[in-house]
DNA sequence: CTGAAAGCGCTAACAA
DNA sequence: TTGTTAGCGCTTTCAG
């Protein structure tokens, strides 16, 4: 409930204004202000009439400090402009949407030393609970939020121990489910599309997973293509020209998300090549982008959205069964054979 | 510098704790902790250590309510999956890297009760500065922000009165600078394509441009296609395929975003159009997907990262000059002809 | 260079 | 239903 109108108030307001200005004590003011049930309906309209009246905000740093609660849930990602996480934010904002709680972002560039640092400036703001996406952390940051007293849960893999609760896919079943749709299909001159491996922890698994598959029908990748930076649909036309050169042969290239993989699929349409006949393709993560194209990639789905909701519901508490503690959650990642795979 | 390995705590430590460890009054931990420079090397070595040890994190909130200042800046755009705004963020980011100050994020889903909702929740914890997109906000809106006594800065747009400082291009402009370059190529038939327009104020005031320059040439728009609801390639396939079926005699199509203008560029390369020889496009943004394409769409680019940037330094009061108050600053958007403007 | 005292603006807990 | 009293954990200010 926004006030209204203010008038030329540059000092900022306190509660001993709105107090006086209604007449009715501090105390009764908050009370007001807090929606709680316990005031006269005629005390609490004359109250809320000089809030407005004035303009009054109320204080959130006293007040959390006096109550010792604060209503935020700090959120640490990689990054912002990957379209990958804005699915996963949606789903956290939709889910703390009416439990008083307001989610904080935060972004990590991929680097261990900047989660360590964003996790400190959030941790020190008290919040009510932290999402945080994968396992991999520095011990210091494991160590802080271990000891921060709330809930903690880390999203989008769970191939590894979490520090309290996870909620998310393996990457790991994701590149093997991908391998063996791919070997099923017929292709066997299968080159890999990636980032530089230490960055993303998620594409590592992915790939080790894939890789087990293969050798497990007595294969193993053909081709590797690493890149550095971010992920753009130029990249992707670029590296699938640059591994297709080197090895004209290959059958199938799987890319280590959509991005780059839908610029690979322009690459192959653009040159006339054969898709998904003489060529395969796959990316991952079930881009909406991906709808866009005259052949659909084929991509698995990482339940973005799904991981959101549940960890957000997780921190508000939310959990349907009545068991308090830390929750482990697998979604099943959806491999989607769109028109790139024969 | 965050702490290192803690023990067992699960009170949150304070300061006190530290002190006790450490042998040293909680006032002189305060300061070292600080990074204050009036406490001797020995005494300084000491605290660190203990409250590495501890894992000691410090309670901003306290901090914040002693010492009445708060190292956030409030950053409030309309959406975080709309590619338009990870950019601007980026800036935003960037400027405040070594001020001290930290960015937080709040998205309006492009409504106006939710805006004044996500400001008075920002505002209540006292930043140190705004930054909000758009200059269209509800009275309460204004006020509040008028009279939280900090740097505001209105982004995006500068087509209208500001609360205190803006920073950005003039969309009318911008419209008007693609309708020349659009008829100097010798189209006619020319129609618009874009979201309902209450929402949106920016792609208004662009297509109140574009019309008044077609106006000046004695022309009006052939036909309009509205659409509701996000941005997708998949949406400008079928807002295109919708306008040229009514509308096949068009020879232009204006986009009022790039997502939606790449979606009709796949959809005329599809049908086998001649882009740009018969039917010209353009969008409008200078998203980075672009450059991932056969032809290149003509656009607009908006000066985003660059908007942030300079927004940032406002808060921070990095002005170069020494003037103080509000800044009006514009940028220039620069028209990008690609390759489907003839 | 270090410490002691006095709040910051609000709310929990109790009293009236 | 309303008011009073103590802090929440830190920093400011001022003394030593």
């Amino acid at each position: 409930m926004p006030p209204y109108l203010p008038p030329e108030a540059h000092r900022p307001l306190t509660l001993r204004d709105v107090s006086e200005a209604s007449g009715v004590s501090e105390m009764t003011v908050s009370r007001v202000l807090r929606n709680r049930a316990d005031v006269s309906p005629a005390t609490r309209e004359r109250v809320i009439a000089a809030a407005k009246m004035l303009g009054y905000v109320p204080n959130k740093i006293a007040g959390a400090l006096a109550s010792q609660r604060v209503n935020l849930v700090g959120v640490v990602i990689p990054s912002l402009s990957n379209m990958v996480f804005p699915e996963v934010l949606g789903g956290i904002s939709a889910a703390l949407e009416d439990s008083g709680l307001q989610p904080v972002f935060g972004a990590t560039d991929y680097k261990a030393d900047r989660e360590e640092n964003v996790l400190y400036e959030m941790l020190s703001w008290r919040p009510s609970g932290m999402i945080v996406a994968g396992l991999e952390h520095t011990d210091v940051a494991r160590a802080m939020l271990a000891n921060a007293g709330i809930p903690i849960v880390e999203i989008m893999d769970i191939d590894g121990e979490p520090v309290d609760s996870m909620v998310g896919i393996s990457h790991k079943r994701a590149g093997r489910e991908m391998a063996e749709t791919i070997l099923n299909a017929g292709y066997r001159k299968i080159g890999f599309l990636g980032s530089k491996m230490p960055d993303d922890h998620r594409a590592r698994k992915r790939l080790e997973g894939f890789s087990e598959a293969l050798q497990a029908a007595g294969l193993e990748l053909a081709e590797v293509e690493h890149y550095a930076g971010g992920s753009s649909l130029a990249k992707g036309r670029e590296m699938t020209a640059s591994i297709l050169s080197r090895r004209p042969d290959l059958d199938f290239l799987y890319y280590s998300n959509d991005m780059i993989g839908a610029g690979g699929l322009l690459y192959c349409l653009d040159k006339g090549l054969d898709v998904p006949g003489k060529i395969g393709l796959a990316g991952f993560n079930g881009l909406e982008l991906l709808d866009g194209f005259r052949l659909r990639l084929a991509t698995t789905d990482a339940c973005r959205r799904e991981i959101g909701l549940r960890a957000a519901e997780i921190v508000a508490g939310k959990n349907s069964d009545g068991v308090i503690g830390s929750k482990h959650i697998e979604l099943s990642p959806i491999v989607n054979r769109g028109d790139t795979i024969r």
